[in-house]
DNA sequence: TCAAATTGTGGGATAAATACCCACTAAGTT
DNA sequence: AACTTAGTGGGTATTTATCCCACAATTTGA
Protein backbone atom coordinates (compact mmCIF):
# COMPACT_ATOMS: atom_id res chain seq x y z
CA UNK A 1 0.00 0.00 0.00
CA UNK A 2 1.49 3.53 -0.91
CA UNK A 3 1.77 5.89 2.08
CA UNK A 4 -0.60 8.14 -0.17
CA UNK A 5 -3.47 6.15 -0.13
CA UNK A 6 -4.24 6.72 3.42
CA UNK A 7 -4.56 10.46 4.86
CA UNK A 8 -6.54 9.77 7.75
CA UNK A 9 -7.67 7.03 9.98
CA UNK A 10 -9.97 5.46 8.17
CA UNK A 11 -9.70 7.21 4.89
CA UNK A 12 -8.58 5.74 1.83
CA UNK A 13 -7.90 7.41 -1.88
CA UNK A 14 -9.16 5.29 -4.69
CA UNK A 15 -9.75 5.19 -8.39
CA UNK A 16 -13.35 3.77 -10.22
CA UNK A 17 -12.32 1.39 -12.90
CA UNK A 18 -13.12 1.69 -16.41
CA UNK A 19 -16.36 -0.93 -15.10
CA UNK A 20 -17.28 1.13 -12.27
CA UNK A 21 -15.22 -1.28 -9.70
CA UNK A 22 -13.55 0.21 -6.68
CA UNK A 23 -11.96 -2.26 -3.86
CA UNK A 24 -12.79 -1.13 -0.43
CA UNK A 25 -10.10 -1.23 1.51
CA UNK A 26 -9.70 -5.01 3.66
CA UNK A 27 -9.94 -3.30 6.92
CA UNK A 28 -13.25 -1.94 6.15
CA UNK A 29 -14.98 -4.48 3.96
CA UNK A 30 -14.07 -7.28 6.97
CA UNK A 31 -15.68 -5.05 9.56
CA UNK A 32 -18.93 -4.46 7.43
CA UNK A 33 -19.76 -7.82 6.48
CA UNK A 34 -19.20 -9.43 10.12
CA UNK A 35 -22.97 -9.72 10.06
CA UNK A 36 -23.14 -11.11 6.81
CA UNK A 37 -22.85 -10.38 3.09
CA UNK A 38 -25.75 -8.56 2.02
CA UNK A 39 -24.83 -4.96 1.89
CA UNK A 40 -26.84 -1.99 1.36
CA UNK A 41 -25.87 1.07 -0.70
CA UNK A 42 -28.03 4.13 0.03
CA UNK A 43 -27.54 7.85 -1.52
CA UNK A 44 -26.68 9.87 1.41
CA UNK A 45 -26.24 13.33 -0.31
CA UNK A 46 -24.91 14.49 -3.77
CA UNK A 47 -21.12 13.41 -3.98
CA UNK A 48 -21.34 10.80 -1.20
CA UNK A 49 -22.66 6.94 -0.93
CA UNK A 50 -23.22 5.39 2.02
CA UNK A 51 -22.77 1.27 2.36
CA UNK A 52 -24.15 -0.79 5.05
CA UNK A 53 -24.20 -4.00 6.36
CA UNK A 54 -28.38 -5.30 5.53
CA UNK A 55 -28.64 -6.36 9.49
CA UNK A 56 -27.89 -3.03 11.14
CA UNK A 57 -29.40 -1.19 8.19
CA UNK A 58 -32.74 -3.40 9.61
CA UNK A 59 -32.74 -1.39 12.47
CA UNK A 60 -32.15 2.08 11.20
CA UNK A 61 -35.26 0.62 8.83
CA UNK A 62 -37.39 0.25 11.67
CA UNK A 63 -36.85 3.50 13.01
CA UNK A 64 -37.68 4.98 10.48
CA UNK A 65 -41.08 2.58 9.93
CA UNK A 66 -42.23 3.14 13.52
CA UNK A 67 -41.01 6.85 13.21
CA UNK A 68 -44.11 6.75 10.17
CA UNK A 69 -46.24 4.45 12.19
CA UNK A 70 -46.34 7.09 14.87
CA UNK A 71 -47.11 9.62 12.62
CA UNK A 72 -49.50 7.68 10.81
CA UNK A 73 -51.85 6.87 13.77
CA UNK A 74 -53.26 10.25 13.79
CA UNK A 75 -54.28 9.63 10.13
CA UNK A 76 -56.98 7.97 8.17
CA UNK A 77 -57.05 4.32 7.81
CA UNK A 78 -56.61 4.69 3.85
CA UNK A 79 -53.89 7.13 4.57
CA UNK A 80 -51.84 4.18 5.98
CA UNK A 81 -51.75 2.47 2.38
CA UNK A 82 -50.00 5.41 0.78
CA UNK A 83 -47.78 6.33 3.22
CA UNK A 84 -46.35 2.94 3.25
CA UNK A 85 -45.99 3.04 -0.51
CA UNK A 86 -44.35 6.33 -0.34
CA UNK A 87 -42.02 4.61 2.35
CA UNK A 88 -41.79 1.91 -0.56
CA UNK A 89 -40.72 4.76 -3.02
CA UNK A 90 -38.16 6.52 -1.10
CA UNK A 91 -36.52 3.66 -0.57
CA UNK A 92 -36.55 2.59 -4.21
CA UNK A 93 -34.98 5.50 -5.10
CA UNK A 94 -32.59 5.92 -2.82
CA UNK A 95 -31.25 2.33 -1.40
CA UNK A 96 -30.45 -0.60 -3.44
CA UNK A 97 -29.18 -4.06 -1.93
CA UNK A 98 -25.64 -5.67 -3.25
CA UNK A 99 -23.24 -7.69 -2.06
CA UNK A 100 -19.29 -7.19 -2.58
CA UNK A 101 -17.41 -9.06 -5.34
CA UNK A 102 -14.28 -11.28 -4.96
CA UNK A 103 -11.16 -8.82 -3.41
CA UNK A 104 -13.66 -6.59 -1.52
CA UNK A 105 -14.38 -5.30 -4.72
CA UNK A 106 -17.81 -3.05 -4.74
CA UNK A 107 -19.72 -2.18 -8.18
CA UNK A 108 -21.43 0.95 -8.15
CA UNK A 109 -24.74 0.34 -9.84
CA UNK A 110 -26.63 2.20 -12.87
CA UNK A 111 -28.68 5.26 -10.92
CA UNK A 112 -25.51 5.84 -7.88
CA UNK A 113 -23.02 6.53 -10.40
CA UNK A 114 -24.32 9.96 -11.66
CA UNK A 115 -25.40 10.33 -7.74
CA UNK A 116 -21.88 10.10 -6.86
CA UNK A 117 -20.48 11.82 -10.13
CA UNK A 118 -17.07 10.52 -10.41
CA UNK A 119 -16.56 9.27 -13.94
CA UNK A 120 -14.52 5.72 -14.47
CA UNK A 121 -10.48 6.61 -13.97
CA UNK A 122 -11.72 9.10 -11.84
CA UNK A 123 -10.83 9.10 -8.23
CA UNK A 124 -12.81 8.98 -4.61
CA UNK A 125 -12.51 8.52 -1.24
CA UNK A 126 -13.83 5.37 1.04
CA UNK A 127 -14.09 6.49 4.97
CA UNK A 128 -15.36 4.42 7.24
CA UNK A 129 -17.88 5.52 9.35
CA UNK A 130 -18.85 4.10 12.87
CA UNK A 131 -21.75 1.73 11.17
CA UNK A 132 -21.46 2.65 7.92
CA UNK A 133 -18.65 2.92 5.01
CA UNK A 134 -19.20 6.39 3.07
CA UNK A 135 -17.55 7.09 -0.71
CA UNK A 136 -17.32 10.39 -1.48
CA UNK A 137 -16.73 12.43 -4.58
CA UNK A 138 -13.43 14.09 -3.73
CA UNK A 139 -14.35 17.42 -3.59
CA UNK A 140 -17.40 17.24 -1.80
CA UNK A 141 -15.47 15.39 0.69
CA UNK A 142 -12.78 18.43 1.52
CA UNK A 143 -16.19 20.84 1.33
CA UNK A 144 -17.64 18.48 3.90
CA UNK A 145 -14.51 18.04 5.96
CA UNK A 146 -13.90 22.03 5.76
CA UNK A 147 -17.32 22.78 6.72
CA UNK A 148 -17.38 20.16 9.90
CA UNK A 149 -13.73 20.83 10.70
CA UNK A 150 -12.80 24.10 9.91
CA UNK A 151 -9.65 24.09 12.07
CA UNK A 152 -7.85 21.25 9.97
CA UNK A 153 -8.78 23.30 6.88
CA UNK A 154 -4.82 23.71 6.14
CA UNK A 155 -4.57 20.70 6.78
CA UNK A 156 -6.37 19.28 3.93
CA UNK A 157 -5.68 22.13 1.75
CA UNK A 158 -2.52 20.82 1.59
CA UNK A 159 -3.40 17.09 1.04
CA UNK A 160 -5.72 18.11 -1.86
CA UNK A 161 -3.29 18.63 -3.87
CA UNK B 1 -39.85 -7.02 9.58
CA UNK B 2 -37.51 -8.20 7.31
CA UNK B 3 -37.66 -5.41 4.77
CA UNK B 4 -35.94 -7.04 1.47
CA UNK B 5 -38.14 -10.80 1.47
CA UNK B 6 -41.00 -8.59 2.09
CA UNK B 7 -40.88 -5.26 0.42
CA UNK B 8 -40.84 -4.88 -3.31
CA UNK B 9 -38.11 -2.62 -3.66
CA UNK B 10 -35.95 -1.37 -6.72
CA UNK B 11 -35.79 1.65 -9.35
CA UNK B 12 -35.18 0.64 -13.06
CA UNK B 13 -35.42 2.23 -16.33
CA UNK B 14 -37.04 0.33 -18.99
CA UNK B 15 -38.09 0.85 -22.69
CA UNK B 16 -41.56 0.40 -23.93
CA UNK B 17 -41.69 -1.91 -27.31
CA UNK B 18 -43.71 -1.02 -29.97
CA UNK B 19 -46.42 -2.92 -29.10
CA UNK B 20 -46.58 -1.39 -25.46
CA UNK B 21 -44.69 -4.27 -23.79
CA UNK B 22 -41.50 -3.79 -21.31
CA UNK B 23 -40.20 -6.50 -19.15
CA UNK B 24 -40.35 -6.18 -15.44
CA UNK B 25 -36.71 -6.89 -13.46
CA UNK B 26 -36.68 -10.63 -12.73
CA UNK B 27 -36.79 -9.68 -9.20
CA UNK B 28 -39.32 -7.83 -8.46
CA UNK B 29 -41.56 -10.32 -10.94
CA UNK B 30 -40.43 -12.86 -8.86
CA UNK B 31 -41.58 -11.23 -5.46
CA UNK B 32 -44.73 -9.62 -6.93
CA UNK B 33 -45.82 -13.40 -7.67
CA UNK B 34 -45.10 -15.13 -4.35
CA UNK B 35 -48.69 -15.21 -3.45
CA UNK B 36 -50.23 -16.26 -7.32
CA UNK B 37 -49.62 -15.34 -10.71
CA UNK B 38 -53.13 -13.31 -10.91
CA UNK B 39 -52.27 -9.68 -11.10
CA UNK B 40 -53.78 -6.51 -11.12
CA UNK B 41 -53.12 -3.39 -13.12
CA UNK B 42 -54.86 0.37 -11.56
CA UNK B 43 -54.25 3.91 -12.55
CA UNK B 44 -52.43 5.36 -9.92
CA UNK B 45 -52.16 9.12 -11.04
CA UNK B 46 -52.01 10.01 -14.29
CA UNK B 47 -48.05 9.07 -15.23
CA UNK B 48 -48.18 5.96 -12.72
CA UNK B 49 -49.69 2.97 -13.18
CA UNK B 50 -49.48 0.50 -10.06
CA UNK B 51 -48.90 -3.61 -10.66
CA UNK B 52 -50.94 -5.67 -7.28
CA UNK B 53 -50.82 -9.55 -6.86
CA UNK B 54 -54.85 -9.84 -6.60
CA UNK B 55 -55.02 -10.73 -3.10
CA UNK B 56 -53.05 -7.38 -1.21
CA UNK B 57 -55.10 -6.05 -3.57
CA UNK B 58 -58.37 -7.46 -2.59
CA UNK B 59 -57.21 -5.38 0.92
CA UNK B 60 -56.42 -2.38 -0.77
CA UNK B 61 -59.52 -2.51 -2.75
CA UNK B 62 -61.39 -2.93 0.44
CA UNK B 63 -60.18 0.20 1.99
CA UNK B 64 -61.51 2.04 -0.67
CA UNK B 65 -64.80 0.55 -0.49
CA UNK B 66 -65.11 1.39 3.03
CA UNK B 67 -64.19 4.71 2.36
CA UNK B 68 -66.56 5.12 -0.20
CA UNK B 69 -69.15 4.04 2.67
CA UNK B 70 -68.20 5.57 5.09
CA UNK B 71 -68.76 9.02 3.13
CA UNK B 72 -71.70 7.45 2.33
CA UNK B 73 -72.42 7.11 6.10
CA UNK B 74 -71.68 10.77 6.23
CA UNK B 75 -74.28 11.70 3.69
CA UNK B 76 -72.20 13.18 1.25
CA UNK B 77 -73.28 11.38 -1.36
CA UNK B 78 -76.24 9.86 0.16
CA UNK B 79 -78.86 11.42 -2.56
CA UNK B 80 -76.83 11.12 -5.38
CA UNK B 81 -76.57 7.61 -6.71
CA UNK B 82 -75.80 8.66 -9.81
CA UNK B 83 -72.55 9.37 -8.71
CA UNK B 84 -72.03 6.46 -7.17
CA UNK B 85 -72.70 4.86 -10.50
CA UNK B 86 -70.45 6.76 -11.80
CA UNK B 87 -67.67 6.26 -9.36
CA UNK B 88 -68.01 2.53 -9.92
CA UNK B 89 -67.73 2.42 -13.57
CA UNK B 90 -64.86 4.99 -12.31
CA UNK B 91 -63.42 2.26 -10.69
CA UNK B 92 -64.07 -0.58 -12.92
CA UNK B 93 -62.06 1.40 -15.68
CA UNK B 94 -59.53 1.93 -12.72
CA UNK B 95 -58.44 -1.62 -12.71
CA UNK B 96 -57.82 -4.92 -14.89
CA UNK B 97 -56.72 -8.32 -13.66
CA UNK B 98 -54.15 -9.05 -15.87
CA UNK B 99 -51.09 -11.67 -15.80
CA UNK B 100 -47.26 -11.56 -16.90
CA UNK B 101 -46.05 -12.89 -20.69
CA UNK B 102 -42.86 -15.26 -20.09
CA UNK B 103 -39.73 -13.82 -19.53
CA UNK B 104 -41.73 -11.43 -17.14
CA UNK B 105 -42.89 -9.44 -19.89
CA UNK B 106 -46.15 -7.04 -19.37
CA UNK B 107 -48.70 -5.76 -21.84
CA UNK B 108 -50.41 -2.28 -21.00
CA UNK B 109 -53.70 -2.53 -22.01
CA UNK B 110 -55.68 -0.34 -24.38
CA UNK B 111 -56.76 2.55 -22.36
CA UNK B 112 -54.18 2.39 -19.38
CA UNK B 113 -51.34 3.78 -22.42
CA UNK B 114 -52.82 7.06 -22.21
CA UNK B 115 -53.16 7.25 -18.49
CA UNK B 116 -49.15 6.44 -18.14
CA UNK B 117 -48.45 8.70 -21.28
CA UNK B 118 -45.45 7.28 -22.23
CA UNK B 119 -45.07 6.22 -26.26
CA UNK B 120 -43.83 3.31 -27.88
CA UNK B 121 -40.20 3.35 -27.42
CA UNK B 122 -40.28 5.44 -24.73
CA UNK B 123 -38.66 5.14 -21.33
CA UNK B 124 -39.56 4.86 -18.42
CA UNK B 125 -39.29 3.80 -14.78
CA UNK B 126 -39.96 0.69 -12.87
CA UNK B 127 -40.37 1.55 -9.24
CA UNK B 128 -40.74 -1.02 -6.18
CA UNK B 129 -43.26 0.79 -3.65
CA UNK B 130 -43.63 -1.66 -0.95
CA UNK B 131 -46.94 -3.73 -1.84
CA UNK B 132 -46.72 -2.72 -5.55
CA UNK B 133 -44.58 -2.14 -8.46
CA UNK B 134 -45.36 1.10 -10.44
CA UNK B 135 -44.89 2.17 -14.04
CA UNK B 136 -43.47 6.24 -13.83
CA UNK B 137 -43.76 8.06 -16.82
CA UNK B 138 -40.26 9.69 -16.25
CA UNK B 139 -40.92 12.91 -15.42
CA UNK B 140 -43.74 12.40 -13.89
CA UNK B 141 -41.58 10.36 -11.75
CA UNK B 142 -38.80 13.14 -11.06
CA UNK B 143 -41.43 15.71 -10.60
CA UNK B 144 -43.27 13.76 -7.37
CA UNK B 145 -39.87 13.24 -6.16
CA UNK B 146 -39.38 16.81 -6.06
CA UNK B 147 -42.52 17.27 -5.06
CA UNK B 148 -42.44 14.82 -1.49
CA UNK B 149 -38.75 15.75 -1.09
CA UNK B 150 -38.97 18.32 1.91
CA UNK B 151 -41.84 15.30 3.30
CA UNK B 152 -38.78 13.01 3.10
CA UNK B 153 -36.57 15.13 4.31
CA UNK B 154 -37.39 14.44 8.11
CA UNK B 155 -37.59 10.49 7.41
CA UNK B 156 -34.15 10.71 5.74
CA UNK B 157 -32.71 12.29 8.64
CA UNK B 158 -34.35 9.66 11.04
CA UNK B 159 -32.51 6.76 8.48
CA UNK B 160 -29.07 8.41 8.25
CA UNK B 161 -28.32 8.68 12.30
C1' DT C 1 -68.59 -11.78 -46.84
C1' DC C 2 -64.01 -11.81 -47.86
C1' DA C 3 -59.67 -9.51 -48.21
C1' DA C 4 -56.67 -6.27 -46.06
C1' DA C 5 -54.94 -4.01 -42.35
C1' DT C 6 -54.20 -3.70 -37.53
C1' DT C 7 -53.16 -5.57 -33.08
C1' DG C 8 -51.87 -9.31 -29.81
C1' DT C 9 -48.52 -12.95 -28.58
C1' DG C 10 -44.58 -15.74 -28.53
C1' DG C 11 -39.96 -16.67 -29.38
C1' DG C 12 -35.24 -16.14 -31.77
C1' DA C 13 -31.22 -13.18 -32.10
C1' DT C 14 -28.16 -9.67 -30.65
C1' DA C 15 -25.84 -6.53 -27.93
C1' DA C 16 -25.02 -4.83 -23.62
C1' DA C 17 -24.46 -5.31 -18.72
C1' DT C 18 -23.04 -7.99 -15.15
C1' DA C 19 -20.87 -11.89 -12.47
C1' DC C 20 -17.13 -14.80 -12.00
C1' DC C 21 -12.60 -15.87 -12.31
C1' DC C 22 -7.55 -15.69 -12.86
C1' DA C 23 -3.20 -13.36 -13.55
C1' DC C 24 -0.12 -9.75 -12.44
C1' DT C 25 1.92 -5.99 -9.65
C1' DA C 26 3.08 -3.68 -5.53
C1' DA C 27 3.80 -3.58 -0.83
C1' DG C 28 4.46 -5.64 3.60
C1' DT C 29 6.37 -9.75 6.51
C1' DT C 30 9.34 -13.18 8.23
C1' DA D 1 14.98 -13.39 -0.67
C1' DA D 2 10.87 -15.96 -0.42
C1' DC D 3 6.23 -15.54 0.86
C1' DT D 4 1.88 -13.48 1.90
C1' DT D 5 -1.62 -10.13 1.31
C1' DA D 6 -4.01 -6.21 -0.99
C1' DG D 7 -5.30 -4.03 -4.95
C1' DT D 8 -6.02 -3.81 -10.04
C1' DG D 9 -6.87 -4.98 -14.85
C1' DG D 10 -8.92 -7.70 -17.95
C1' DG D 11 -10.74 -12.13 -20.24
C1' DT D 12 -14.76 -14.88 -20.50
C1' DA D 13 -19.22 -16.73 -19.49
C1' DT D 14 -23.84 -15.76 -18.33
C1' DT D 15 -27.72 -13.23 -17.85
C1' DT D 16 -31.08 -10.09 -19.75
C1' DA D 17 -33.15 -6.04 -22.14
C1' DT D 18 -34.63 -5.05 -26.40
C1' DC D 19 -35.09 -5.36 -31.30
C1' DC D 20 -37.18 -7.99 -34.80
C1' DC D 21 -39.84 -11.35 -37.19
C1' DA D 22 -43.52 -14.89 -37.57
C1' DC D 23 -47.94 -16.11 -36.82
C1' DA D 24 -52.70 -15.77 -34.68
C1' DA D 25 -56.58 -13.08 -33.65
C1' DT D 26 -59.25 -9.31 -34.37
C1' DT D 27 -61.02 -5.37 -36.63
C1' DT D 28 -61.90 -2.60 -40.77
C1' DG D 29 -63.70 -1.48 -45.11
C1' DA D 30 -65.42 -2.32 -49.56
Amino acid sequence: MSAHETLLIGEHRRTLDQRYRLSIPSDLSEQIQTSGPELILAKERPGCLSLWNANPWESHLNRGITWVTDKLKAGKLEQQTNQVLQLGRLLSTRHTPLQLAGRGRLVIPEGFREFLGVEPGGTLFVVGASVSVELWHPERWVEYLNQQMPEFRELFDELSN
